[in-house]
DNA sequence: ACCTGAACACCGTTCAAGT
DNA sequence: ACCTGAACACCGTTCAAGT
């Protein structure tokens, strides 16, 4: 809790830093170059000292979760390696829910990030897939993530808030009656669901 | 090709049809509420007379692109219908490259697209599809539709753009490997590659 | 009822000026 | 080498004023 001052000096992992910190607590919309400025008690003009631009933070923003995510395990079954990779990566998509739209408008870039991919890639091509396979796999699996990742964060906080912001609901019938299964509620359940489907398809692909 | 003088008279219908125009030539971030009045012959200010505020018509863009997409034919097999509902969403998504990120930030509100999840719901309870289950199947394939356009947009415009963002390819083997099949080369193919799988895992649930 | 101009509170970014 | 203040060209939105 050191005063703004006294704190030590600028660097591009820091605004990052600070960034993701920034956009977790009120969104990326929140997250203007002024307000982070403000945070790291400087004006906004210093970070692009260490900045090319905004674009560069969210890159960086991008690649710092993906960081995060625990890199497969080599040497285990490809199976137990994917799910065990998706799960997490899913739990650092939650835990910054800026993440995945920022992806989606960003694209995947930065070091960790294409690390991260390259892993993954290397560990269906170990298992015998073929390239072309190898990255159908990769983009059913990123896919799911992602998809998951919105379905899960979309809608505002709880299920009420979802249903009111439909005007007539009796209207649709079918989405009134799964109005409880839409509202985010059995967590990772819903997606180790579709991963089984998905982990599936491609061993049965892998066996031919 | 009337003066813009002359043209009809403001509706929220032609204020959305023109940002979505507008949006499709330029992208999202390129549309601005004084632009688009411009584009209508009117200052930005006059649109607030038939539209709440913007996100008001980020929300009617969306479910202009949701009401292009056919409804699936009640009638036919499950499958069918469904492969049918998929690939017509994924055109729309292509035609209109900001729908997948404006969806992902705005969520699933209007009229149209309500109705089109309404009736994709409907096509897996009639098949005998539990509520959790049909909403399983419904996220599903929500995921993989959108986290396939996304793939299928990101990136810029071909290969050599991707390819020369990224540093240092050598670091990244399996990346470098596929490469090729990052580019966004076999259109259709990829896609129907995870569709089959997943309706393939679906109806295998269906059958237990 | 609808359109307008000016204004407000913000943006990202540039640049000359400071130390 | 790093930070700053003022400025530029934009935003979305409000509001009193026009017709």
């Amino acid at each position: 809790m050191t005063s703004p001052k006294t704190r030590s000096r600028l660097t591009r992992d820091r605004i990052i830093g600070a960034a993701v910190i920034l956009a977790d607590s009120g969104g990326v919309e929140e997250l203007s170059m002024r307000k982070l400025g403000a945070e790291l008690g400087v004006e906004a003009m210093s970070l692009y000292n260490h900045v090319e631009k905004k674009d560069d933070i969210l890159d960086g923003m991008i690649d710092h979760v993906f960081r995060a995510i625990p890199l497969p395990a080599a040497d285990s079954d490809w199976r137990v390696a994917i799910r065990e990779t998706a799960l997490a990566a899913l739990d650092q998509f939650v835990e910054h829910p800026w993440m995945v739209n920022l992806l989606m408008q960003r694209g995947i870039y930065g070091p960790s990030s294409l690390r991260f991919m390259d892993r993954v890639l290397g560990l269906f091509r170990a298992a015998g897939f073929s390239e072309e396979d190898s990255h159908h796999a990769w983009q059913m699996l990123a896919s799911h993530t992602m998809g998951y990742a919105f379905q899960q964060m979309s809608g505002g906080e709880d299920k009420d808030e979802w249903e009111s912001n439909i005007p007539d609901l009796s209207v649709f019938p079918n989405v009134a009656a799964l109005a409880p299964y839409l509202a985010k509620c059995e967590f990772g359940a819903e997606f180790a669901f579709g991963l089984e489907i998905i982990i599936a398809g491609l061993a049965a692909r892998l066996d031919r």
